[in-house]
RNA sequence: GGACCUGUGGUGCAGCUCGGAGUGCACGCCGCCCUGUCAAGGCGGAGGUCGCGGGUUCAAAUCCCGUCAGGUCCGCCA
C-alpha cells in the first residue's frame, strides 16, 4: 500500500510494499534490476528490488536493461494468474503489467552476485561495501541497529536522561587503552586525542549537575582488532548522580530489555547476577557463555594428597563433555595443544566407559581418585572429562577457553542470556614497577567494605564495579566512581600515581570535584555487539556499514594514506625513516 | 610481536596428499532462440600472472623458503 512516507516525486511506493489491495492501479516503483528474465520479443520479467524487497514487473516486449541497473517501472497492479502465483515471494501474489521502463541510470555487472546462495568473500565484499550494502541480509542488519538506537534512546529519555555530546578532540590521558592522536595545527608540536570513552567528560557532567546524562557515544581505541572488536565502536554511554549500583542496573536494564524485546520480539524476564569469582571458578572466565553447561568441577580436595605428579599443583580443576568419550585420539591431541598454547602444562583427559576411566593416566590413579573423576557434574558412560592441575586461575582459564571451544551453540542460537557481573577486583597484578595495575580504570570506587585490604591484601579488594555479558559476550562495563578526594588519593597511591602525576593528567577532573562532586556511577555498553547477537551475526563487522579490516585499512577508500606535503607541512609534522 | 587457516577466469568451489599441457563443476558475463518465468529454459562464445618473489626438478597450481593480503585466536583492549 502506498504511504506518504514511501512515496516520492518519482516513485507511489516500495516493491515489497505491493500488496493485493493495490490492484488495479497504476503505480511507478524504482529500484535496482535483480533479475531479467526474456521470452522473445513478446515478453519479458523483470524482478525489481529495493530496500524493502522484490517485485516482478512483467514488460510487454523486449527490454534493455542488465543486472543492477537503476530504474523506474510504471505499471498496473494485477493480480497473477492463476498457477503463476509465487510464495516465496513477499509480493508473490501480484505483480505489475504492462510496464514501461525508463532506465535512471545504467549499470556495469557487480563485482559479485547479490542473491545469497554462495558467501562472497569479505574483502571483495568491503571493497564494493556500496553494492553489498544493497544485500538484504545488510539492509537489515543496519536497519535493525538504527531501531536498537532508537529503542534505546527512547528508553533512557523515558527515564529521564538526557542527551549531551562530547567532543570527539579530546586532551590525552596516557591510561588504558592506545590513543588516536591528531596533530594540532595551531599549536605545532602538541596533540589532541580521539576519546577512547567519553569516561571522564561524563563525570563532569555529573559535577555540572546533568544528574541523568546518556549519549550514543563512538569511542576510539588504537589496538588490535578482533571480530568483536573495530578502532571505532559505538556505545549507549551512561552516568547517574546520587545512585547506587542497584540504580545503575535498573536504568541499564530497562533500556537494553526493551531493545531485546523490540529485536526478538520477547522480554527476557529478568537479568541474572553472578560474582566475578563464581564466574571464573564455574565458567573459568569473567562472561560467561550461560547457554550450556558444562560447569567447571573443583578436585582439590579429591587430590590433596596425591601421588599423581601431574596432579600435584594449587587446584585441580575438571569439566564433564557429554558424550565426549568418542572423541579420536588426535583430537585429543588437539585439545592438549590448545590447553598448552593457553599456557597449561598439560590437559589430561578421561574417558568415561562401561568399564571404568579410559585414559593414560588412569593407572596411576588411588581408588577414591578415580571415583572424584568418574563422578564429575554427574558423568555417564560416554562422557569425557577433561582436567588441567594448575595456578588457580591459570585452570580456570585454560578450561573456560576449552568449555567455549567445545560447547558453545553458533552465536544464532540458543536464548539470548543476560548476566550482571558483579564484584570485580579493583586491581590485577602489579605493573614493571611494582605498582597495583586499576582492573578497571583508577575512579573506580571500591568496596567500602574491603577499604582497608588496600594496605594489607590489595588483590583481595572488590571494587563496585560490574560488566553485562550476554551470551559469552562482553556488552558492557561500568562503576560507581570515586567522588571523595580521600578515597582518589589512597587509590592513586596505590597505583604508583604521584599527585604531580594525577595533577598532570587528570587535573582538571581532580579540581571539579572540589566544587561538589556528587555521589555518581555509570555504565556503557556496545551497541555493535549487541545489534550483532540480535541479528545472528559473529562478526560486528557485519552491522558496521564501512568497517575495516583487522590490519585496520579500509579498503574501499584506501585509509589509512600518507597526507599531502601541504598538510605534512602545516602541522610541522616529520617522519623518522621507517625502521 | 606470535600461532593457525585461506589465496585457482567476474563470483563460489574442486584440483595440491602422491609434480606431467590451465584440467573440471556451478553461477555470472557476451551473442542468438524462446509469450508466464521467478535458481527460467535451449544453442553457441569469451574470459586465467593458479596472490607475489625465489628455490628444487627434465617438468611446479601441486614440493621447499620468503613475502603480501584476508580471516580466527594469543598478546593488547584502564
Amino acid at each position: 500500500m502506498t504511504n506518504p512516507y514511501e512515496s516520492t516525486s518519482l516513485r507511489d511506493l516500495l516493491c515489497g510494499s505491493v500488496t493485493r489491495l493495490d490492484i488495479g492501479k497504476r503505480v511507478s516503483v524504482c529500484g535496482w534490476v535483480a533479475k531479467r528474465r526474456e521470452h522473445g520479443e513478446h515478453l519479458a520479467f523483470v524482478d525489481l528490488r529495493d530496500r524493502s524487497g522484490l517485485v516482478q514487473c512483467v514488460v510487454p516486449g523486449s527490454v534493455d536493461v542488465r543486472s543492477e541497473y537503476v530504474i523506474r517501472v510504471s505499471g498496473t497492479v494485477t493480480a497473477r494468474p492463476e498457477g503463476t502465483v509465487n510464495d516465496k515471494l513477499a509480493t508473490g501474489e501480484v505483480e505489475l503489467t504492462d510496464c514501461v521502463v525508463e532506465v535512471l541510470s545504467a549499470a556495469e555487472p557487480p563485482p559479485f552476485q547479490l542473491d545469497e546462495r554462495s558467501e562472497v568473500d569479505e574483502l571483495i565484499r568491503l571493497r564494493y561495501r556500496y553494492v553489498d550494502l544493497r544485500r538484504e541480509k545488510m539492509q537489515h542488519n543496519l536497519r535493525l541497529r538504527a531501531k536498537v538506537n532508537a529503542t534505546l534512546r527512547a528508553a533512557m529519555d523515558r527515564q529521564g536522561f538526557c542527551e549531551i555530546e562530547t567532543p570527539l578532540l579530546w586532551a590525552p590521558t596516557p591510561e588504558g587503552a592506545r590513543e588516536f592522536v591528531v596533530p594540532s595545527r595551531l599549536h605545532p608540536g602538541d596533540f589532541y586525542v580521539l576519546p577512547q570513552s567519553p569516561q571522564i567528560a561524563k563525570q563532569l557532567m555529573m559535577v555540572g549537575g546533568f544528574d541523568r546524562y546518556y549519549q550514543i557515544a563512538r569511542c576510539l581505541r588504537d589496538e588490535d582488532l578482533r571480530a568483536d572488536r573495530q578502532f571505532e565502536f559505538t556505545q549507549m554511554d551512561i552516568e547517574a548522580s546520587f545512585v547506587t549500583q542497584e540504580d545503575i542496573f535498573r536504568f541499564v536494564s530497562e533500556a537494553v530489555l526493551d531493545a531485546a524485546e523490540m529485536a526478538t520480539g520477547e522480554r527476557p524476564p529478568t537479568i541474572e547476577r553472578m560474582t566475578w569469582s563464581d564466574a571464573l571458578d564455574l565458567y573459568g572466565t569473567d562472561k560467561p557463555d550461560l547457554r550450556f553447561g558444562m560447569v567447571l568441577q573443583n578436585l582439590s580436595a579429591a587430590f590433596a594428597t596425591t601421588e599423581v605428579k601431574a596432579f600435584s599443583a594449587p587446584v585441580v580443576k575438571a569439566m564433564r563433555v557429554p558424550g565426549g568419550a568418542d572423541f579420536t585420539r588426535s583430537r585429543l591431541d588437539t585439545l592438549t595443544e590448545q590447553a598448552k598454547a593457553l599456557g597449561a602444562k598439560g590437559l589430561a583427559w578421561f574417558r568415561v566407559t562401561a568399564d571404568g576411566l579410559d585414559s593414560p593416566l588412569a593407572r596411576f590413579l588411588n581408588d577414591a581418585e578415580a571415583a572424584a573423576i568418574a563422578a564429575v557434574d554427574g558423568a555417564q558412560v560416554g562422557d569425557l572429562i577433561l582436567i588441567v592441575a594448575d595456578e588457580y586461575e591459570l585452570a580456570c582459564k585454560v578450561l573456560g577457553a576449552l568449555r567455549l571451544v567445545l560447547g558453545a551453540p553458533p552465536v544464532s542460537q540458543g536464548p539470548h542470556h543476560y548476566v550482571w557481573i558483579t564484584d570485580f577486583p579493583m586491581f590485577e597484578g602489579v605493573d614493571e614497577d611494582g605498582y597495583l595495575q586499576a582492573a578497571h580504570h583508577p575512579f573506580t570506587m571500591p568496596n567500602l567494605e574491603d577499604i582497608d585490604l588496600i594496605d594489607t591484601d590489595p588483590l583481595k579488594v572488590r571494587s563496585q564495579s560490574y560488566d553485562l555479558v550476554l551470551n559469552g559476550w562482553e556488552l558492557g562495563s561500568g562503576s560507581v566512581r570515586i567522588h571523595r578526594g580521600d578515597i582518589q588519593s589512597k587509590i592513586f597511591t596505590a597505583l604508583g600515581i604521584s599527585d604531580e602525576v594525577a595533577e598532570s593528567r587528570f587535573g582538571f577532573l581532580l579540581g571539579a570535584f572540589k566544587y561538589g562532586a556528587p555521589p555518581h556511577a555509570g555504565f556503557a555498553f556496545g551497541i555493535d555487539r549487541l545489534t550483532a547477537i540480535f541479528a545472528g551475526e559473529d562478526n560486528i563487522r557485519e552491522v558496521i556499514a564501512f568497517p575495516k579490516t583487522q590490519s585496520g585499512a579500509d579498503v574501499m577508500t584506501g585509509a589509512p594514506k600518507q597526507i599531502t606535503e601541504r598538510q605534512t607541512r602545516e602541522l610541522r609534522l616529520k617522519f623518522a625513516p621507517k625502521a
